[in-house]
DNA sequence: GCTTCATTGATACAGTCGTATCCATCGCAT
DNA sequence: ATGCGATGGATACGACTGTATCAATGAAGC
């Protein structure tokens, strides 16, 4: 509740303000008084009241620019994933993201700019959860834990993954017939089923890789699979328990028993 | 090419017509023309030309009403497969199918049972098409020819099916945020599963099955495998060769080697 | 004080959207 | 020849769309 728009005249001295009916409503009578209330900010921040020297990091003051286009981005990702990308409208995202609309073109440009953007961001943010949940493994040479984790990635395994999984889904439809958007599908996500791949490999020496297996198909079909599973979880046609017992089948399977 | 709507004057005497503003433009001039030619129509229903007692369908004649249904829907699926269901608005898909407006709005009442009626109507043409080339196999016994026959129709094989699989992923990421689309995919698609492990498992006496495989698993991975292939084969992210090497090599591993 | 530049609130603009209304003509029967 | 319900063309309606415009802000240098 900062004081009111503009119903108690100049911030500074009070005075009536003209109201205009264009452009953005008035605060100060004059330049001078606004560069008078300027000055008075600056000093305050000068002095900003016992800053412990980077102890926390300022959750809440984003380096502005980039940490909007962030919070933009991620209100897409709401939508997308709760009511849809046919209903991502500008003036729903902005709604959304605590903003008005004339920042959310202010900062993208236009819609399309937005919405390829939004998904670049949620590739990145997507493979940098993953690399993390794979470094927190606790026996990074187990390649049973490190094939689940890796494959978990592309199942609605939590809030997130389920989110993100519907906004790829909505996004991939769009990529069909969108070749802006389609490029940023095809440019990432190739070398998964390598990954997948390796680790099968690596398992043959020392782990229980059965002899006349082709990692590369197994790998193949193990991602395309999963990925298939994954979709059935989101429409509620099976369960991740079930899509658990098929994919731990294949893994002894391809692994031999735990 | 039907004698142009009311260029030529009445249909029976040729006299002008009025020219109405507003409602249907006139065909006839008068009632009694009007009457005049309803009764020639009827005359030449009664003797229909040498109909050989069902033996071809009359493939161009529909039943007026459930034909014309028939026919929107077709423009539903020919615009979502080439520019997307989000551009599949009622002045579209009424453009599309050569019809005015009005007729879309009297016979679906509402784009969303429109929607929910083409994408049914597109199942039940699938199904018949599938079940069509099962039953032009030429040795209905071979459960390898037959496997690849099944999953063969969730793959974009020709442009039926990559126009019904464009629609299909279309309306899957509809039905995430619409109950009623999501009714028609999960009333549907529940056996197939089965009919693959069905294969598998019927495979297993007098094939090649190797022991210790579980059908049921199997079939899971494997029509999961093949749906999420198809879709990378139409996002170009694949070839519809590669796709048939690795379906083939998992063939091999299930029947053993043909 | 002045000016400049990036930012932004309020609103206008020119569409498209799904749907509803009006009403003339249709097929068909009496 | 008239009546009836089904059909369908033209158009209106209100809501919403992406984008553009105007003017005033915050911040800064001079």
């Amino acid at each position: 509740m900062r004081d009111e728009k503009g119903v108690g005249g100049c911030r500074v001295c009070g005075a009536r303000l003209p109201a205009a009916e264009r452009g953005r409503p008035p605060a100060y009578c004059s330049r001078s008084c606004q560069a008078k209330a300027y000055r008075r900010r600056k000093k305050e921040r000068a002095a900003p009241a016992v800053v412990p020297k980077g102890a926390a990091a300022p959750a809440t003051v984003t380096p502005a620019a980039a940490g909007r286009r962030r919070e933009i981005a991620e209100a897409v990702w709401r939508i997308a994933a709760g009511r849809g990308l046919e209903s991502a409208s500008m003036r729903e995202i902005a709604a959304e993201a605590g903003v008005s609309l004339r920042v959310v073109q202010y900062a993208f440009g236009s819609k399309h700019r937005l919405l390829v953007e939004a998904l670049r961001l949620l590739h990145e943010e997507n493979e940098a959860r993953a690399r993390a949940r794979v470094a927190r493994l606790p026996d990074p040479t187990d390649p049973r834990a490190m094939l689940r984790t890796v494959l978990g990635e592309f199942l609605p395994l939590d809030a997130q993954r389920r989110m993100a999984l519907r906004v790829f889904v909505a996004y991939y439809v769009r990529s069909l017939t969108d070749p802006a958007l389609a490029e940023v599908f095809l440019h990432s996500e190739q070398p998964l089923e390598e990954l997948v791949a390796a680790l099968i490999r690596q398992a043959g020496p020392d782990g229980g890789l059965e002899s006349g297996l082709d990692p590369w198909r197994e790998a193949d079909l193990l991602v395309s699979g999963v990925t298939g599973l994954g979709l059935d979880v989101l429409h509620g046609r099976r369960t991740m328990a079930e899509v658990w017992r098929t994919v731990d089948y294949h893994l002894d399977r391809i692994l031999g028993p735990a």
